[in-house]
RNA sequence: GGAAGUUUAGCUCAGCUGGGAGAGCAUCUGCCUUACAAGCAGAGGGUCAUAGGUUCGAGCCCUAUAACUUCCACCA
């Protein structure tokens, strides 16, 4: 074994390993199965934090479920995500001065293909050196052949039953990306941006309407002006005929609603193609629709000479033109809400278009109801609400996209306007046999394939064995940010399509923030690489800093600082392997039951059981940043700061009996932290592993440590805390480590503990060596009470008086303190009548033990 | 506007169904002790945001308040 731990020296190799020698690939078989797929990340991404916790996670559910002795299955995956690859081959078309429709539909797609084949990999690999286990035989990408069977064969069932429609709807659409986007990716962003007020005459010439505006530009598709019926300021003016400014076309005044009395100026304009609200309010009064925007988001012919003009910068002369003819009242400052792309951040534009929907209400209610009757938990348990919310709250949902890469929609028009939906390519119209048919032009939204991924993974929708077997998978592992977008969808689509729901338990975790709380972002820089990570401290370091400590749906702020100090913790770990490996040269296991054991061994063990005992109860909550820390918590302050001293005392002796009883334990203790250890820092724990005496070919597929079933109880904490009494002791009068002293024990009968563990206590206590004796020593000492025995110090000339007695008073004081608190508890009626018993008891104990000692201080 | 979360040591955070406040980092002191100086031993440091309440007992439960964060909706 190296010096100390280098993970670059060995992580490669053990992960080639394992996947030579299948240790990820699983086929049905007799056992229970856990199964879990992956939230697919983009092909075009890279892979960053966020991703490392997501898949750090799932690693270390699927690894000790594989231990526990599941037949474990974890599907990898990649979304083809279509408007970011689009976006990316069309960025490559303009750099050589083309647009995608120079070259064509099929040459595109081409294009696209390569682009997937050329760079689709580089998340996977991103992804393998992190460690993860999943079965990369069954890798899914959402465009693989039976995906896209899965995704016409489930939208041909819709479409048969009338669930899917086309339809007329104010939808986000991003003039940048050429696209519709769905609300989810409409980000509002605040703006300072300016409210102009602006005056509408009426037609007969009797005064004007003030309507104040955030979108002056949209003014060429005004078809109306909106107030509220009830106000008494326009009231009887409703009905009545206004001039549009710049326009110079008569608009009605209406009442509506939607115009709140005492907001503003009071009334509204009514811009039915540029406004959802608007939209709605057109349809309720039967409003024309005059589009001034076009697709590029530049203002179109209706917009008169401001035509060709960018929207948004074709607002001052606008204004100018506004103000020349009279009409800008005034212009204020304003803050306002504006929606952006998700993706390219830009201004996106309400946009009224032909799109395809699907009817959400029937096929929501049954998520609800799943979620509601405890088929499917969320943990934390606070995310159902959102999950709820959102889906009882339901708008139909948006799956067309005006882009070419993706899953084209599968309905096709025959030249006598038959409208069909086929599952299989077409040649003819099954209505009139028609050859002439003409395939609609836009995508499915990507989360269309995406909602189908627990079932379309495993065959759908062929029932195939897998299906069988797999399906409902166990776990989904994913980010609170989207629930909405896609959890709640594969849930309707299981229960829909499956009858059932797709995963058992979803476990939701929070978002990777820098150490300052702000979110990562490439425009920020304050990203954290996991390759760079992981090149730096290695694999394990990255998965151990990510979840110690975590609390499970919160977000996390990380730095680099955490890694450092994971990968600190990991060569601690290391060396007392290399401690224990080189002690264990001419080990004999033996069982331990077997073997006589010590207070100091069963004291370990009963800590190991205990540990056990946690790190199962927490895992079964999902608790994992509870069970790393408990990990750790054992390994420094346990195992390295107590056993391993306690151990040399016994491995350097001459005791063979002890020697190998102590082997044994150190055996047993070890190997089996690290199979507790596997599941979060696996290159490691399986590199040491391969290098203990006694071992299996590969240590994830060993059993997960049980509880030992064995009588622990023991008394080793009085010797612990003795040695730290004196320890303690020794620093008050300044004693360096180096500087050893002799210990004194004056031993009451009664405290064979600490007879026994003389050498122990010697040790660990900095003493030069011990010497049981009669009588108080008559030199000058330091006097140390442990129970009914006494332990001296001698220290000549170093001996303060004063400082002695100050020790003595301090701890007189503490004893006094501890007593009248128990006192009081005890004299409490409440207390002693409705606390548990254990609790009386053991005031009781504690209050006679404390009194016992304060006797003894004080009669010394 | 609606909802959720957070508030515990200088910093980052744990703390399970209520039963004497914890870790890591940082600080101070001492030590190269043959697993580990990426270390060891010791120490200092907290009215658990505030105010009430329930209880024999509250960091934990209830009510209000404040600050911060996030999500949803989008009133021009």
């Amino acid at each position: 074994m190296e010096k100390s731990y280098t993970p670059e020296f060995f992580e490669k190799d053990i992960y080639k390993n394992w996947l030579e020698k299948n240790y990820f690939t699983s086929q049905p078989d007799g056992r229970e199965h856990f199964s879990v797929v992956m939230p697919p990340p983009n092909v075009t991404g890279k892979a960053h934090v966020g991703h490392a916790l997501n898949n750090t996670i799932q690693d270390i559910l699927v690894r000790t479920k594989r231990m526990k002795g599941f037949n474990t299955l974890w599907i990898p995956g990649t979304d083809h995500a279509a408007i970011a690859t689009e976006e990316v081959i069309a960025r490559q078309l303009r750099h050589d001065g083309l647009k995608k429709e120079d070259i064509g539909r099929e040459k595109f797609l081409e294009m696209g293909w390569d682009w997937y084949k050329k760079y689709g990999n580089i998340i996977v690999d991103q992804f393998k050196a992190l460690g993860i286990s999943c079965d990369w035989s069954r890798l899914a990408f959402t465009m693989d052949e039976n995906l896209n069977k899965a995704v016409r064969h489930v939208f041909c069932q819709y479409f048969g039953e009338g669930l899917i429609y086309k339809g007329k709807r104010v939808v986000n659409y991003c003039p940048s990306c050429k696209t519709t986007i769905s609300d989810n990716e409409n980000v509002y962003v605040e703006q300072n941006t300016f409210l102009w007020y602006i005056r509408y005459p009426f037609a007969d010439g009797s005064g004007y309407v003030t309507v104040a505006t955030t979108r002056p530009e949209t003014i060429f598709g005004d078809t109306a002006v909106a107030v509220n019926p009830k106000d008494p300021k326009y009231k009887d003016q409703i009905g009545k005929d206004l001039i549009l400014p710049l326009v110079n076309k008569k608009i009605k005044l209406i009442g509506d609603d939607y115009c709140e009395m005492g907001f503003g100026t009071g009334a509204v304009k009514i811009t039915p193609a540029h406004d959802p609200n608007d939209y709605e309010v057109g349809l309720r009064h039967n409003l024309e629709v005059v589009t001034c925007i076009d697709d590029e988001g530049k203002l179109n012919e209706n917009a008169g000479q401001f035509a060709g003009l960018d929207r948004i910068k074709a607002r001052p002369q606008i204004e100018k033109a506004l103000e020349e003819g009279g009409y800008l009242v005034k212009k204020e400052k304003y803050k306002n809400q504006v929606g952006t792309c998700d993706r390219c951040h830009n201004f996106t534009e309400p946009k009224i278009s032909t799109q395809w929907f699907v009817k959400m209400k029937d096929l929501a209610k049954p998520a609800v109801e799943a979620v509601k009757k405890g088929e499917l938990k969320f943990h934390p348990k606070r995310f159902e609400k959102k999950y709820l919310n959102w889906l009882e709250n339901i708008q139909d949902w948006c799956i067309s996209r005006q882009i070419w890469l993706g899953h084209r929609i599968p309905v096709y028009t025959c030249s006598n306007g038959h409208v069909f939906a086929s599952e299989e390519e077409p040649t003819v119209c099954p209505h009139c046999k028609s050859h002439h048919l003409e395939q609609e032009e836009d995508v499915l939204d990507t989360w269309f394939s995406s909602a189908l991924w627990p079932f379309s993974t495993l065959g759908y929708p062929e029932q195939t064995e897998d299906l069988k077997y797999y399906y409902p998978t166990s776990v989904l592992v994913t980010a609170y940010d989207i629930i909405t977008f896609w959890v709640s969808k594969m849930v309707f689509s299981g229960l829909k399509f499956m009858g059932e729901v797709p995963f058992k338990d979803v476990v939701i975790h929070g978002m990777v923030r820098d150490i300052k709380g702000v979110k990562m972002s490439k425009h920020l820089g304050n990203g954290v690489d996991p390759n760079d990570m992981i090149a730096k401290y290695g694999a394990d370091a990255l998965r151990l800093s990510l979840v110690n400590g975590m609390s499970m749906g919160s977000d996390i702020k990380y730095g680099e600082e955490k890694i450092k100090e994971a990968k600190i913790f990991i060569n601690k770990l290391y060396n007392a392997s290399k401690f224990v490996i080189l002690n264990l040269k001419d080990f004999k296991k033996t069982d331990l039951k077997k073997l006589k054991l010590k207070e100091k061994d069963k004291w370990i063990l009963n800590e190991l059981n205990e540990l056990i005992k946690s790190v199962d109860k927490n895992m079964e909550r999902y608790a994992l940043g509870v069970c790393a820390s408990n990990l750790i918590e054992f390994t420094v302050a346990k195992f390295c700061d107590w056993y391993i001293e306690l151990a040399k005392v016994d491995l350097y002796g001459e005791d063979e009996g002890r020697k190998n009883v102590t082997q044994n334990v150190l055996y047993y203790v070890f190997d089996a932290l690290l199979k507790l250890f596997h599941p979060f820092i696996p290159f490691v724990t399986e590199y040491i592993y391969q290098n203990m005496p006694e071992h299996e070919e590969t240590i994830m597929l060993c059993d997960y440590p049980k509880r030992l079933k064995l009588n622990t109880a023991n008394d080793f904490e009085a010797v612990i805390s003795l040695i730290k009494e004196i320890r303690n002791a020794r620093a008050k009068y300044n004693l360096p480590d180096n500087k050893k002293t002799e210990l004194l024990f004056k031993l009451s009968e009664k405290d064979q503990i600490f007879k026994d563990n003389l050498l122990s206590i010697c040790k660990l206590a900095f003493g030069s060596e011990v010497k049981v004796v009669e009588n108080e020593p008559t030199e000058k000492c330091v006097k140390i009470i442990a129970r009914d025995s006494f332990v001296y110090i001698p220290l000549g000339q170093l001996i303060d008086s004063e400082k002695e007695k100050e020790r003595i008073q301090a701890e007189v004081a503490k004893l006094k303190f501890e007593i009248e608190r128990s006192e009081k508890l005890l004299a409490n009626e409440g207390f002693v009548k409705k606390a548990p018993q254990n609790l009386i008891e053991n005031e009781k104990q504690k209050l006679e033990k404390n009194k016992l000692a304060l006797k003894k201080i004080l009669g010394e």
